[in-house]
DNA sequence: CTCCATATGTCAACCGGTTAACACATGGAG
DNA sequence: CTCCATGTGTTAACCGGTTGACATATGGAG
């Protein structure tokens, strides 16, 4: 059975086509009766207008692209999340592309969405060096990572939670603190916090010992990477842990080992995303404000949209959540 | 500056734009010189072709809408990203709804995805009686929920997770057992899990208690319902809980009022997501086959859009995770 | 009478890629 | 000589909705 066209409609409404779309548009003069006369053909052919040709003639798709590592971590997640909702209630859709940090998947990404013709990007994948993004001529908004000095970035103080975390580990007592991070080539946010954590323990006249855990959740390798901490640390005492998949994981492999925590062992995570804070309250962790990044990240990409200025680089505060793990 | 079209890269290549388009799909006689004459002028334009005109021309957009809950959630973001990697695999990109269990919202995504085209639907949202999927005419796979008998439906085996954590906590002592749940209007998988407490309580001769849980995490009221759960039941030694994420709050309340856990409190979930798995790995929980269930669930809906033929109801099966909680 | 507002219709081009049908050219096999 | 394969071009219609320009009709105000 074929799908009703706007043809159907004018032809059971009995009126012109043109008058359909005025109808739909809400443009033109229009009286009442041709307004309800219109309606109730649509409903009664259970039409749908095809957004594909209206897309086609106003060069706009109402689509707007993500391009971010996973959304299943609890912090992509709800930074995701967040924004389809924000588009959404802005009358935009998105599509999303997962590039799990490997720069081949999200120039495919890119270049799929650029087919696609999104009307913008928001962009949080930190893989280097995508030179791409130049060619696409369109509006995009960074998270977490500056791209070049024309596109805007949406980022919390990573740095400033950098050196809350480490801190406050200083300040309860740790001397032995190990910080966890991402391989270097990733140029994540994590790396300012790990400046941060090496300016702080040198400051305190304490040795900085950073550990690079790789970007894939639960696998052996990671295990083993840090049971090696911990071998290679006897006297350990503290640990900030760049983000709070791997602080969980690090604390689990430290319980098997014999550490109390926060006895033996002071542990500070990263994100403080809302699945994090409901599945593992004990933890403390630095908490970023994520659905105000995407608030801010999702008004600033359709300032752009509409050529209105906006402000080009926001930083937006982190906060200490004190669980019981410091 | 204009984006580049086809007729552009047809004078730059210096050959027909019937010729540019047999290179981009591989079709007629093509010379190896042409082919490469025509990728290079794409290459220096930066052309990408707009599918919005192949769509509208092919009536197809390779475009599949998922409407669940959420994806700020540890079963349904990992679902809806495994989903989404696979359809990707296979050529579509995904359009997400996020429904948050009000019916107006789904109506309003489904709406919506129909007047993108769509080319298939799959639907985890558990709002009751949505007529208007009838009238979509699309291929639909259902997680989780029966929509009609046409529509074929993908889950885990819900019951069996249910007796299966039931018996768990009486074969390990527990007698007062309570079970938390969504409320009845909600047509989720959670209902068969209550059927199945149920059945297994008057089986081993125990009575039956359950709790409404409602689905906004992290609420007050929430916290309030798990309060209740305690005070009017002082004698529990059990609780079989709906969700992962209700189960972490219920075992901070309990925690907070002085229970030990598994000691004066045995606690089973439901879910065992990898994210929860990571975060609340002491968590004895139903482990459902997600990332099979996304499989499944993606194949049979590229069957349904081929239609060849696919089994018209798959019930996957669980297991219990036993963590420190039982 | 003229002009304006209201209301609806007609016409046709457009958005960008797809593609069928046919034309023309060349070379080789039967 | 005929037919087929290879290679490329030309032409034009199509997908569905949008919309400007203009036409026609009616009624009311100045």
């Amino acid at each position: 059975m074929m799908k009703a066209k706007i043809d159907d409609v004018a032809k059971l409404a009995g009126v012109s086509k043109t008058t359909v779309s005025r109808v739909m548009n809400k443009r033109g003069y229009l009286s009442d009766k041709t307004v309800k006369k219109v309606h109730d053909a649509m409903n009664e052919l259970n039409y749908h207008p095809n957004v594909v040709a209206r897309q086609l003639f106003k060069q706009e798709t109402k689509l707007v692209g993500l391009i971010f590592p996973t959304v299943n971590n609890p912090f992509f997640g709800q930074l995701v999340s967040s924004m389809e909702k924000k588009l959404f209630s802005k009358g935009f859709k998105v599509l999303i592309g997962d590039s799990m940090n490997d720069p081949d998947k999200e120039k495919l990404y890119l270049q799929e969405l650029m087919t696609h013709q999104v009307d913008g990007l928001i962009v949080g994948a930190h893989n280097h060096g995508i030179e791409e993004y130049k060619n696409t001529n369109l509006p995009i908004v960074a998270i977490d990572r500056i791209m070049n000095k024309d596109i805007p970035v949406v980022s919390s103080d990573n740095y400033l939670g950098g050196q809350l975390a480490t801190q406050l580990l200083i300040d309860n007592g740790a001397r032995i603190i190990v910080h966890t991070n991402d391989p270097q080539n990733i140029k994540s946010p994590a790396q300012k916090r790990r400046s941060a954590y090496e300016d702080t323990m040198i400051h305190n006249g304490l040795d900085p010992i950073v550990y690079t855990l790789e970007f894939d959740s639960n696998s052996d390798k990671k295990i083993d990477s840090i049971k090696r901490i911990f071998k290679e640390n006897p006297n350990i005492d503290g640990l900030f842990v760049s983000n709070d998949m791997d602080a969980a994981q690090v604390m689990d492999v430290a319980k098997d080992l014999g550490y109390r925590i926060p006895e033996d062992l002071k542990v500070v995570g990263y994100d403080g995303a809302d699945i994090t804070r409901i599945l593992l309250p004990s933890l403390t962790t630095v908490v970023q404000p994520i659905d105000k990044m995407a608030d801010v990240a999702v008004s600033t990409l359709v300032a752009r949209m509409q050529d209105v200025s906006y402000s080009s680089n926001k930083i937006l505060p982190v906060k200490i959540w004190r669980g019981k793990t410091v």
